[in-house]
DNA sequence: CGAATCGTTGATGAGCTTCAAAACTCGTGG
DNA sequence: CCACGAGTTTTGAAGCTCATCAACGATTCG
């Protein structure tokens, strides 16, 4: 897994230097880990759990992504245009951290080529994903948005022994994560299951037309 | 600059390197540079000029950013997911460029370390910018969403003589730009020119009373 | 000087949000 | 164990924003 920059951070030799400088902890569900507008501390590594990455105008919301085991998040803060966290992050379960000082992290960067050359890359694939969400966004109807999201969450977070997506998301989170309202994504999930697109199994979701969806998402 | 990787390259010592590889060219205005879809063959540097890097679903099209002097394009297929190009690229005037071969552009990257260090810092500003975007689009009224457009497009390209906006855009891109329609956007306009928000000057748009419009893009 | 592209404007309605109000869940404490 | 309230789900109705369509004037360009 490319994106699994912890895996790098176990593997190298500089590990006994990030032990004096990283700080573990656990985060509560709903419990606010980055509030958008802060001032950047460091940069957060995901041992489990999840988190939401979330950014708001006004009272409404967007979830740009979430940040399960092996992800990071806070990262954005590194650029050179601002000194504040472009977004809020909120567990969504209770989730183990790895906190890591953001000076402490440049310098090791400059140090180790190859975790830089990886996090470059992985911003690459990130800058990827974010613009094809912008045009999404920007161009899809909200049933084709829709579709996207679970296809991403299913590929993201796999599926449990009845085939349901594995994750337990509220469909407020849901919404704000297609980029629409609540009631909206509500009405169409039920669309999608007159068309036996989906199947609702208690709260989850499960993907029985993978195929439709997926051309839900086409043109 | 920060993001003027332009001058990194010029004044590194292997530029005699690059010199070898790399292929100064000029596209007319209206040239296709870049067709979304297309395999990856290498980066582009911007010397003079300007160009729209844009992604489309249908008919439908979103500007995801211009790329003028000293910027860069081309730069999202070196992730590791895809062999493919993003993004489409046309010049929107005459405008001089420089291509260097991807396979090149990365040996360069994993030697040059600053070069790399100077770039991951670039994909993380527009990785905060893209994200914003995205926020902007998903919650964002049209009418903010131009506000947001038309103070970008100031601050990227500065203004003339006459205090305007020193770009010459259809409005067909400026709404592409700001993910709207062609008639949602021209009426907008009309409205802040009401409002006295702006003011237009043949086609080239002055932006009169920066505040309001930067009120429209809070909250 | 056509032909094509771009700008301007009005009418229409689909898609989506917003508001409002039940029905349902679930944890808390009496 | 049940009552309570807070939060979430479900549903209906109203209306607004914005896209779409259509038509015409203006401008560019070969």
């Amino acid at each position: 897994m490319q994106r699994c920059l912890m895996c790098q951070l176990a593997l190298k030799e500089w590990k006994p230097a990030i032990a004096a400088h990283k700080k573990n902890f656990v985060a509560k569900k709903n419990e606010v880990i980055i509030c958008e507008g802060e001032p950047v501390t460091g940069i957060y590594f995901v041992y489990s759990g999840n988190v939401k990455v979330h950014k708001k105008w006004g009272d409404k919301e967007l979830i740009v992504r979430f940040a399960d085991k092996g992800k990071i998040f806070g990262h954005r803060g590194l650029g050179t245009t601002s000194a504040v966290y472009p977004i809020s992050a909120t567990a969504l379960e209770e989730t183990e951290l790895c906190f890591i000082p953001a000076d402490f992290f440049v310098s090791t960067l400059k140090v180790n080529h190859e975790l830089a050359f990886s996090l470059m890359m992985f911003y690459a694939d990130e800058l990827q994903e974010s613009e094809k969400k912008m045009r999404n966004l920007a161009l899809m109807p909200v049933k084709s948005r829709l579709a996207v999201a679970l296809l991403h969450l299913k590929a993201q977070f796999g599926m449990d022994t009845t085939g349901c997506i594995d994750i337990d998301l509220s469909r407020q989170d849901l919404a704000a994560f297609a980029g629409a309202t609540y009631e909206t994504v509500f009405r169409t999930i039920n669309e999608m299951v007159q068309e036996n697109l989906v199947v609702l199994s208690g709260k989850r979701i499960c993907i029985s037309e993978e195929t439709s969806l997926i051309a839900l998402t086409r043109e």
